[in-house]
DNA sequence: CATCCGACATGCT
DNA sequence: AGCATGTCGGATG
C-alpha cells in the first residue's frame, strides 16, 4: 500500500461512526496489515495488550478504547502499560469516537484530533504501516521534538481562532508562542520556581482550558509588572515571578483555546526544555508559523560551523589574539574585557538570530575565561564578579515577524544559560530575574530601514561588527517587491543594478554603513556575485576607493542539518576600511595569507573582467546558438523523430541535429523541426506538424516575456533565436563539468543546429579549436567566466572575446590547426567514446593526453618562447596581456 | 536582439 | 538517495 492508499483507507474509517471494537481491526487493515496477522489479532492469539478492550499488535500499534472525554487519560495508561514497553508499537492510539488521542512512544510526538480527521493526519499513522512519515532533521532531539509540538499548537489555535492567524493578529500571536515557549523554558530550568507557570495555568484554566485564555492573559500581566503592583489582579497571580525585560511589556492578549489546543499546550509543557539550543532551535520554530516552510524545515538556517566561518575572522579570531598575548598581564586583560564590553554585533537579517547568539556565546565564553584568569592573577576574591557583555549590544533586523521575537527570546535563553555556565565556574550568577534589557530586534525590511538608526554607528572606542546571513535570489527569481527593494539600495548611486544578486544589496549597504568607522562586515552570499559578470558589475561599487576584502572564504557547498539542503555554492566575504592587517583566504579546506584578495576572492591584484561584444584580440566571432523557447515542441528524441517519421514520411527533410551541451560532451541524440519561410507552406500541409507549431504558438502566449508573447508568436514555426553554419560549426557547451583537465569542444557539419547551450564559431578557423582546448583557455575561462554552482559557465563577452593572444603569424596559425587536427583524430580513434568519457580526469587515455600536452606547449611557446610551469604563471601572464590591451584600448579611445 | 544566470533541476549510479 | 553535471527560458541591457 502507498501513502495515498493508507490515506483512502484512514479517510473512509473516520466517514464511518466509531466501532470501539471493530476500530483497530479496520486501523490494522488500513495500515496495510496481512489479513492473517488481523485475524490472529481478532482471536487474541497475538494481541497482547494489558488495557480494557485494547488491542496491541506487536511493533506496530497499541490501542485502547476511551471513556467520552478521556483520551488522554486512555493515552496515559497506554504510555504506561507495561505490555508498550515489551513490544514497542509505533503508534499509540486512544479513541472515544469523538476525538482521538495518538502518540510516537519513540520519539513522543503526540497527535490530537477529532475522528472525523483521522485520514488528515494519515502522515502521522504511517509508521503504523511500517513507513517512515519523514527523514528526521538531524538535530538536537529536544529541539526537534519542540518544534513539531510548537507547529500542532500553533496550528490548533488557529484553527480554533482563525482571526489569530490572519495578518493583523500575527505579531500577537508570535508573540504570544514566544512567552509561552519563555514560561515553559523557565520554568524548566529553575527561573521560575515550582513549576509555577503550568501548576497555575492548569490549576486555573479548567480541564478542557475554557478559561486557559484568561488565565494566560493575567499571568503575562502580572509577569509584567513588580509583585507589588499587582492589586488589580486576580490574587493567585501574587506567586508568579517579575519577568519584564520587555519579554511581556505590549498587548497583552490570548486566543480561545478549544480542548485540541489545549492538549498540546499541555504537551508543550510537559516537555523538558533545558536542553533547547537556542542556535539552532531558533530556526527550526521560524517554521512553525509559516507551514509553507514546514517541508523545508530549516532549510536557510547557518549552521553553527558555518556562523564561525563568518565570525572568527570577522572579529573573534582577532579577540584571541589579544587575550593570548595578555594573559600574564591583569591590567592588559582588564582592557581586552573593556574592549569587549564594547563590542556590538548586528546581523542585518537576523532571522531567528543564530549570528547574535552564537557571537554572544563566544563573547561570553571568552568573557568567563578572563575573568578566571584574572582571579587566578589578582587572587580570588579580588573580581567583580559579574559579565559586562549584555544582550543589548546585539543588534538585529528581521522581515519575519515571528523570527524577530524567536530572535529575542533565543537570545534571553542564550544569556540565561551563558550565565548557568558562570555559575558553575564563579559559583556565583548574575540574577536571573527581572530580565534586565534586550536584544535591539527590529522586525523590518532590512533594504529599506536606515541601519544608521537600527544599530548606532560606533563611537569613539566602540567596534560594531555586521554579520549574517542575507537571502540570495538571481534577478529571475526576484519578486517585485525585492525588484524595488534592489532599486531603492542602488538606483541613486548605481547605473545598473536591476541583473545583481538580491544578497548584492546587503554588501552594498554594509559597505555605507562601515565605511569610515571603526566597524567591519562579513556575511554570507552565493558565490556567483565573485564570478563572471558580477565582479565588474558590483565590487567596485562595494569597496570603492577606501575599502577592501579582508577576509573571505572561497566556494564551500553549502551544508547544514537539514533535510533537504538548498542548492547554493556559498562564499562568505568580509569587507573592512583599507589596512594594513594581514588578509586571509580560504579556500579548498586551505588558509593562506593574501596581499590582495579580489573580487574574484583570488589573492591577485584587482582586476575585473569586463564582458565585450567585440574581440579584443582579433579572434574570429563567437555567436550564440539557436535559442528555442517553444517548450519541448519542436525538439525530438531520436526515438520521438523515428515514431512521427514512421507515422508520417513528409517529415523527413524537415529534422535536423540538434545539439545542446549534452549532445556534444554525451554523444546524446536530438532532433529539431527545421521550417524557414520558404518551406513554411509545405511544413503546415503536415498535420503533425501544424499542430506542433499550434502548440508552440499556444506555449508562447503564456511567457512572460513580452517579446515572445507578441512579436514571436507569429513565428511559432521556428525558434526564438535563429544562427545556420555554411560549411561547418565549432561548439562549445557553455555549462560543463569543471571536473575535466581541458574544455569540451567540437566540431560539426552545417547540417547541425546548434542549441543556445553552445557557444558556436560559425565557419571559423580550425586554430579556433587549438585555442578552445588548450590549458591556457581553460584556465582563463575558469577565472573570468561565470559559473554554474562551480562548474564552468563559457561565455562569448567575459570569455572568448577577452581571452589574450599573441600576434599570430600565418606559418603558426597552420601549425596550431594540425595541432587542433590531431586532438580531433586522436578523439575518433576511441569512438564511440564520448568527450565525457574520454576527458574523465581518471580514465584519460594516455594518447589524447599526450596530443593536449602537445597542443599547450605548442600554444604557450608561442606566449614566452617556452611552456608555462603552471597555471599561476599561465594566469599572471594572461592577466599581464589583457590589462595591457585594455589600457591601450582606453588610450585609442581618449584619442577617438 | 543577445546574453547571464539559477538558496536550481534532474538524471545517473 | 546522494552525487554529478548540464536544461530551459525569464529578465535585462
Amino acid at each position: 500500500m502507498n501513502p495515498t492508499e493508507i490515506y483512502d483507507a484512514l479517510a473512509e474509517i473516520a466517514a464511518k461512526p466509531f466501532d470501539p471494537n471493530e476500530f483497530p481491526f479496520a486501523f490494522a487493515e488500513a495500515t496495510d496489515a496481512a489479513k492473517a496477522a488481523i485475524s490472529k489479532l481478532r482471536n487474541g492469539s497475538t494481541n497482547k495488550s494489558d488495557l480494557p478492550g485494547g488491542v496491541l499488535f506487536n511493533k506496530k500499534f497499541h490501542y485502547a478504547p476511551a471513556l467520552k472525554g478521556l483520551t488522554d487519560v486512555t493515552l496515559d495508561q497506554l504510555r504506561a502499560s507495561k505490555k508498550t514497553k515489551a513490544s514497542k508499537p509505533a503508534i499509540l492510539i486512544a479513541s472515544d469516537g469523538e476525538t482521538i488521542a495518538a502518540e510516537h512512544p519513540a520519539s513522543g510526538d503526540t497527535l490530537h484530533c477529532t475522528f472525523s480527521e483521522l485520514g488528515d493526519h494519515f502522515g502521522f499513522f504511517l509508521p503504523a504501516a511500517g513507513k517512515e512519515r519523514y527523514r528526521a532533521v538531524e538535530e538536537n532531539p529536544v529541539d526537534v521534538k519542540a518544534t513539531g509540538k510548537l507547529a500542532r499548537l500553533y496550528d490548533a489555535l488557529t484553527k480554533a481562532n482563525p482571526d489569530w492567524g490572519s495578518d493583523e493578529r500575527r505579531h500577537e500571536m508570535n508573540q504570544l508562542m514566544m512567552r509561552l515557549i519563555f514560561c515553559m523554558f523557565a520554568e524548566d530550568v529553575g527561573i521560575f520556581p515550582d513549576n509555577q507557570f503550568s501548576r497555575l495555568l492548569f490549576t486555573h484554566a479548567g480541564d478542557k482550558g475554557e478559561e486557559a485564555r484568561e488565565t494566560i492573559i493575567a499571568a503575562f500581566n502580572a509577569m509584567n509588572l513588580p509583585k507589588d503592583k499587582r492589586g488589580s489582579l486576580p490574587a493567585w497571580t501574587a506567586e508568579l515571578e517579575y519577568v519584564n525585560g520587555g519579554l511581556f511589556a505590549g498587548t497583552i492578549d490570548a486566543p480561545r483555546f478549544d480542548t485540541i489546543s489545549f492538549r498540546y499546550l499541555r504537551d508543550a509543557c510537559d516537555l523538558d526544555w533545558r536542553e533547547i539550543n537556542p542556535d539552532i532551535f531558533g530556526s527550526m520554530i521560524q517554521s512553525v508559523a509559516d507551514p509553507k516552510q514546514r517541508s523545508e524545515l530549516g532549510m536557510h538556517y547557518t549552521s553553527v560551523p558555518n556562523i564561525m566561518k563568518v565570525i572568527g575572522p570577522l572579529f573573534l579570531d582577532d579577540l584571541d589574539a589579544e587575550i593570548h598575548k595578555a594573559w600574564d598581564r591583569a591590567k592588559a586583560l582588564q582592557q581586552v574585557l573593556d574592549r569587549m564590553s564594547r563590542i556590538r554585533v548586528f546581523d542585518p537579517a537576523c532571522g531567528s538570530g543564530n549570528f547574535l547568539v552564537v557571537s554572544y556565546r563566544e563573547l561570553r565564553a571568552r568573557e568567563t575565561r578572563i575573568l578566571q584568569r584574572l582571579e587566578e592573577l589578582n587572587g580570588p576574591g579580588s573580581m567583580q564578579m559579574f559579565s559586562a557583555i549584555p544582550i543589548s549590544n546585539f543588534y538585529g533586523i528581521e522581515i519575519a515577524d515571528f523570527a524577530a521575537e524567536t530572535a529575542k527570546l533565543a537570545l534571553f535563553i542564550a544569556e540565561y544559560q551563558a550565565n548557568a555556565s558562570f555559575a558553575e565556574v564563579f559559583g556565583r550568577r548574575p540574577a536571573a530575574l527581572p530580565l534586565k534589557d534586550a536584544a535591539h530586534i527590529r522586525t523590518g525590511n532590512s533594504l529599506r530601514e536606515n541601519w544608521d538608526e537600527v544599530c548606532p554607528p560606533p563611537a569613539e572606542g566602540e567596534e560594531v561588527f555586521i554579520a549574517g546571513n542575507p537571502p540570495f535570489l538571481g534577478s529571475t527569481y526576484q519578486s517585485k517587491e525585492q525588484k524595488a527593494d534592489l532599486a531603492f539600495v542602488f538606483a541613486e548611486h548605481i547605473k545598473s543594478f536591476a541583473a545583481f544578486d538580491f544578497v548584492a544589496a546587503w554588501f552594498f549597504k554594509a559597505s555605507r554603513y562601515i565605511r569610515g568607522y571603526s566597524a567591519r562586515a562579513a556575511l554570507v552570499s552565493t558565490n556567483s556575485i565573485c564570478q563572471g559578470y558580477s565582479v565588474a558589475a558590483l565590487w567596485p561599487h562595494v569597496l570603492g576607493s577606501n575599502l577592501e576584502i579582508g577576509f573571505a572564504h572561497k566556494d564551500f557547498k553549502w551544508r547544514n542539518n537539514a533535510s533537504a539542503n538548498a542548492a547554493v555554492i556559498c562564499s562568505i566575504i568580509g569587507i573592512r576600511n583599507q589596512s594594513k592587517e594581514p588578509k586571509r583566504l580560504f579556500a579548498d579546506n586551505l588558509e593562506s595569507s593574501a596581499d590582495n584578495i579580489n573580487g574574484y576572492l583570488v589573492n591577485a591584484p584587482t582586476v575585473a573582467v569586463e564582458g565585450t561584444r567585440n574581440g579584443l584580440f582579433g579572434l574570429p566571432s563567437m555567436e550564440y546558438g539557436n535559442k528555442p523557447v517553444e517548450g519541448g515542441y519542436l525538439l525530438f528524441t531520436a526515438e520521438e523523430k523515428d515514431a512521427l517519421l514512421e507515422q508520417e514520411p513528409r517529415t523527413r527533410d524537415f529534422f535536423r541535429p540538434f545539439m545542446g551541451s549534452k549532445e556534444v560532451v554525451n554523444g546524446y541524440r536530438r532532433y529539431c523541426l527545421w521550417i524557414t519561410p520558404q518551406t513554411l507552406d509545405e511544413a503546415k500541409s503536415i498535420p503533425a506538424i501544424a499542430s506542433r507549431i499550434e502548440r508552440v504558438a499556444e506555449f508562447r502566449a503564456g511567457s512572460t516575456d513580452a517579446y515572445v508573447r507578441e512579436k514571436l508568436l507569429p513565428l511559432s514555426y521556428r525558434f526564438k533565436q535563429v544562427f545556420e553554419a555554411k560549411s561547418h560549426s565549432i561548439l562549445v557547451p557553455s555549462v560543463t563539468s569543471e571536473r575535466r583537465p581541458y574544455l569540451p569542444v567540437e566540431r560539426v557539419g552545417a547540417d547541425v543546429i546548434a542549441s543556445n547551450l553552445n557557444q558556436v564559431l560559425y565557419d571559423a578557423p580550425e586554430w579556433c579549436i587549438a585555442l578552445i582546448a588548450s590549458r591556457l583557455h581553460l584556465v582563463w575561462i575558469a577565472t573570468v567566466c561565470g559559473k554554474l554552482k562551480s562548474d564552468f559557465r563559457y561565455s562569448n563577452t567575459l570569455g572568448w572575446n577577452t581571452f589574450p593572444v599573441p600576434k599570430f603569424s600565418e606559418d603558426q596559425l597552420a601549425e596550431l590547426s594540425a595541432s587542433a587536427r590531431r586532438i580531433l583524430k586522436c578523439r575518433y580513434s576511441h569512438f564511440p567514446k564520448t568527450i565525457a568519457e574520454l576527458y574523465d580526469p581518471d580514465k584519460m587515455p594516455d594518447d589524447l593526453r599526450a596530443v593536449h600536452r602537445e597542443n599547450d606547449d605548442l600554444l604557450e611557446t608561442m606566449y614566452i618562447g617556452r611552456p608555462f610551469r603552471n597555471d599561476t604563471e599561465r594566469l599572471e601572464k594572461l592577466f599581464k596581456l589583457y590589462a595591457a590591451k585594455v589600457k591601450s584600448q582606453d588610450k585609442k579611445g581618449a584619442r577617438a
